[in-house]
DNA sequence: GTGAAAGCGCTAACAT
DNA sequence: ATGTTAGCGCTTTCAC
C-alpha cells in the first residue's frame, strides 16, 4: 500500500509543537526549549520522517538545492571517474550532493545535460568542456549559478579554470627522449581542435625547438584515430629507412594502440615510448612505460573548492590554476637509438 | 549584479498567455492554439526562462523528481564507474537525472548517502550494498520509493536484483586448470562476510570437489590484504616443496598484487593465473592474464530498467537477475604444472 | 521562545 | 482552447 508521506506538519500535530518549531529542530536553528525539541525529535522517529530539501530550497533566500552538476567527457574513463571522485570528496563534507553526466564531446548532449541540471537548480556546475560555445552560460551566472572549468578553458566564457600543465609536461619528456639521444621522435595525438592536444602538441615542438630538431610533419599525427588505422600507420612508418626511434603518444588511448602495434611488430624493445595519461598497470608492462601524467585529484579538489567560494560570494577576477604534471621515466623512454 | 530567475507568471506577462497556459506549452501539453505556444515560445526565449523541475515535483501527482540516487562502493573503481555509465545510458533517455556516492564499505557512509538522495527526493535508488542491514528501507518503500540492489543482494529486506554467476564463473575457470593437470592450486580472496566473496570461494571449492581434490586451507587465504601482505604469503607459500602450481585471484586489486608478486620472484612463466574481474591491460600482460569477468553493463542496464518496471507501477514478486560471467582464456592459464 | 500567515514556482482540479 | 484558484512542503516574516 502506497501510504503519503509525512510532512512537517504531520510532526508538528504529533509533537504538539507548531509547525515553524519543528522546522527549527530539523534545521538546528537555536532558540527551542530542549523539552521541545526532544518531542518533536521524537516524533520524527516515531513517523519516519524526512525532511523535503527539495521543497526548502524553493522559498529558501538565495534557493540553494546544496547539489551541484558535474559535467564529464565519459564518466566511465579513468580520468572523468577519478575527477568525480574527487569533487566527491570536496563536496559531502558540505553536504552537498553532485549529479553527474557524460557528454561524449556532443554538444546536443552536453546542452541536453546542462538543461537538465539548471531545470533542477543546481548551485553550479563543474564542467570538462567539449568543443562547445559557452557564452550563453552568462545568462545563468547573472542569476546566481556559479561555474569552474577543468581540463581545458570555456569558450568565449571567462570563468575559474583548473588545468594542467600540458605543455610544459610534455616538453620536458621529449627533451628526456633528446637528451638519450632521440632525433627522430614521432608524435601521435587528437586533433588540433581540443584545447589539450594543442597544448601538448607545442609542448613537443618546443622540446624539439630546443634541441634544434627540426619538426617533420611527417612522423607526426594529429587526429582522431582507430586502432587499427594507428596501426596502418605505424607500419608504414617503421618501415621507412629514416623510421622514429621514439615515438610520444599524446592521451590514454592512443598509448594503448601504439603498445599494441610495437608489440605485433616485435618492436617494443626497439623503440622508446613515452604515453600521455595514466594507464593503470603502466609499470607491469615489459618494457614498463614511461608516462607524463595529470594530478587529477589535485584538479578536481581545487575545482570544487573554488566553486564553493563563489558559491560563498567571492567576488575576485576569475582565476586560472594550473597544476604541474607528473613525469615518470620507466624503461620505455630509456631504450636508446 | 544577481537578477533573480523569470518564472512562469513572467513568461505569461511577457506572451499575454495565462500561467496554465504557458505551463501547458513547457510540458508540452496538447490544446493549445499554435499561434499562442508560438508567443509563449517566443517570451521562453526572450526572458532565458528555465523551467524549474523541483517545483513542479512538488505538486505533480507521484511528487516523482525523475532523478535517481546511485550508491557505489567507490564512483572511482572501474566496475563503479562502468556501472555508472550503464545506469546513466539507461536513464537519460527517459530525462532522469542521476546522483551518485561513494560508500567505500562504511555503513555510516551508506546512511549519510541514502539520507541526502531521500532527502532530494529521489524517485528510486540502485544500490551497491555493503554490509548493513537494510531493513529500515521498507518505510521508504511504502511511500514509493523503490529500490533495486545490484552485485550482491541486500540484508533483511525483499528487493529486484541483479547479480552475476560468480560461483559457475569462478568454477569451471578452476575447471580448466584442472583439466590442464593442475592439482593444487591456491586461492586469495576477500572476506568471506562480503557475499561475492563467499560465492566466488564457494565455486572453487566445487570444483575441487568435482575434479576429487581435497580441500587445502594451507593454500587458500580469505580476508583483505595489502600488496605487502599478500608478497609475503605467496613468498612463504612459494618456497614451499609442494607450492601450488596454480593461483586463482577472486578480485581484481588482489590479483595486481599477485601478478607483481609473481615478477619479482621470476614465477609469472612458471605458475598458472586466473583472475576475476576485469583488468583493463589484461591482454597485453606477460603472459597475458586469464580473467572471468562480469557483464556490468548489462548489469547496470538491467538494474535501471527494474527500477523504472517497479516506478511504473509493476507489482509482480522481486527478481533475481543473475547475469553470466565470462572466461576469458588467456596465456597465463595455460601453463601446464 | 513560540506561532500564524504569506508565498517560493509550479501543477491539479475545476471553471469558462 | 484557455484561465482561475488552491495547494504541494517548506522557509520567511512578523507578531505575540
Amino acid at each position: 500500500m502506497v501510504r503519503s508521506r509525512p510532512t512537517m506538519l504531520d510532526v508538528a500535530k504529533e509533537s504538539g509543537a507548531s509547525l515553524k518549531t519543528v522546522s527549527r529542530v530539523i534545521n538546528g536553528e537555536p532558540g527551542v526549549k530542549p523539552e521541545l525539541a526532544i518531542k518533536v525529535r521524537n516524533a520524527v522517529k516515531k513517523l519516519d520522517y524526512r525532511h523535503n530539501f527539495t521543497a526548502g530550497s524553493l522559498r529558501r533566500s538565495g534557493g540553494r538545492t546544496q547539489t551541484i552538476g558535474l559535467l564529464l567527457e565519459d564518466i566511465s574513463n579513468p580520468f572523468s571517474a577519478a575527477l568525480h571522485r574527487a569533487v566527491e570528496d570536496s563536496a559531502r563534507p558540505r553536504g552537498v550532493e553532485v549529479l553527474a553526466g557524460s557528454m561524449d564531446e556532443d554538444a546536443a548532449r552536453e546542452e541536453s545535460l546542462i538543461n537538465g541540471f539548471i531545470g533542477r537548480r543546481v548551485d553550479g556546475l563543474i564542467v570538462v568542456p567539449s568543443l562547445s560555445d559557452h557564452a550563453y552560460l552568462a545568462n545563468e551566472r547573472k542569476i546566481g549559478t556559479q561555474f569552474v572549468f577543468v581540463d581545458r578553458p570555456a569558450k568565449n566564457f571567462k570563468a575559474d579554470t583548473v588545468t594542467a600543465t600540458n605543455r610544459e609536461g610534455v616538453r620536458d619528456a621529449i627533451a628526456s627522449l633528446i637528451v638519450n639521444g632521440h632525433k627522430r621522435i614521432a608524435y601521435f595525438g587528437d586533433v588540433a581542435t581540443i584545447y589539450t592536444a594543442q597544448e601538448r602538441f607545442a609542448g613537443y615542438k618546443e622540446a624539439l625547438k630546443n634541441g634544434k630538431i627540426a619538426l617533420d610533419k611527417s612522423i607526426t599525427h594529429l587526429g582522431f584515430s582507430s586502432d587499427i588505422e594507428i596501426e596502418s600507420l605505424l607500419v608504414d612508418l617503421l618501415s621507412r629507412p629514416d623510421r622514429p626511434t621514439a615515438i610520444f603518444t599524446a592521451q590514454n588511448v592512443i598509448t594503448l594502440a601504439v603498445i599494441r602495434s610495437l608489440r605485433a611488430k616485435n618492436l617494443h624493445h626497439k623503440i622508446a615510448l613515452i604515453g600521455f595519461d595514466e594507464l593503470p598497470l603502466a609499470e607491469l608492462l615489459d618494457p614498463a612505460v614511461s608516462l607524463v601524467t595529470q594530478d587529477v585529484q589535485a584538479m578536481g579538489k581545487i575545482a570544487t573548492d573554488l566553486l564553493f567560494e563563489r558559491l560563498d560570494g567571492r567576488k575576485s577576477p576569475y582565476e586560472e590554476r594550473v597544476i604541474p604534471t607528473t613525469f615518470t621515466a620507466r624503461a620505455s623512454s630509456q631504450i636508446r637509438p
